[in-house]
DNA sequence: AACTGGTATCAGCGTCGGCTGATGTGAAAG
DNA sequence: CTTTCACATCAGCCGACGCTGATACCAGTT
């Protein structure tokens, strides 16, 4: 308990397009070129957001001939919803507690 | 499910101070003088993000004399890793699916 | 009423980060 | 080998947002 949240991690998922990639992704691996088709957004924009997402570990890559597919680890997002878990159960078992005022 | 991510919420909390306000208040309820103390932050600054957490609905105030107490709604913390442990296990269940190259 | 202390609001500044166009790389197709 | 196409990288622009100082507000205190 009290792992707190990953601040690092959030913010990499507190981007709309990227949060839009995250959950095209939960649903099947895909290539940049159907991320295009899907989102509508530039090759070079999403290009970007899939090396943010890569490095903080949220995707891994696996080349294919000359198309190289994005999948999402759910082990990551898991973690990061048992953060939350915890946090609002922290919160729930601390229901009373109030620090007097000075 | 497919309920997919609130985007605006996790835009809110992926901030670091705000996530560490949101840390403190998931202990106990405070005031804006307690916050200060713990984060060293001014005065100002807390105001501003207390601000944009009471709007989100993150957190709720109880006027308590001249001091402001703040109270983290546990509730809208476990609905957001309700929505994360939907997504995570949705790329659990989606681990073979993929989509061929066009 | 005057004063003190806790909190909210506002305008301005500075920076971070998302979007874009141009360009580079690397692999298949011809 | 040349072309094509998927993808990555880079530099620059620009808007959003966090931080700050000044100030206003409001509730106790004297």
């Amino acid at each position: 308990m009290m792992t707190s949240v990953d601040t690092d991690l959030i913010r990499v998922l507190a981007d709309p397009l990227r949060l839009r990639i995250v959950t095209l992704l939960a649903r099947e691996t895909l290539c940049t070129t159907h991320l295009v088709e899907e989102t509508g957004a530039r090759q070079t924009n999403l290009s970007n957001h899939l090396r943010v997402l890569r490095e903080a570990g949220v995707v891994e890559t696996e080349p294919c001939g000359r198309y190289t597919y994005y999948r999402l680890r759910p082990d990551v997002v898991a973690r990061l919803a048992g953060q939350f878990a915890d946090l609002a159960e922290s919160a729930r078992n601390a229901a009373g507690n109030r620090r007097a005022c000075p």
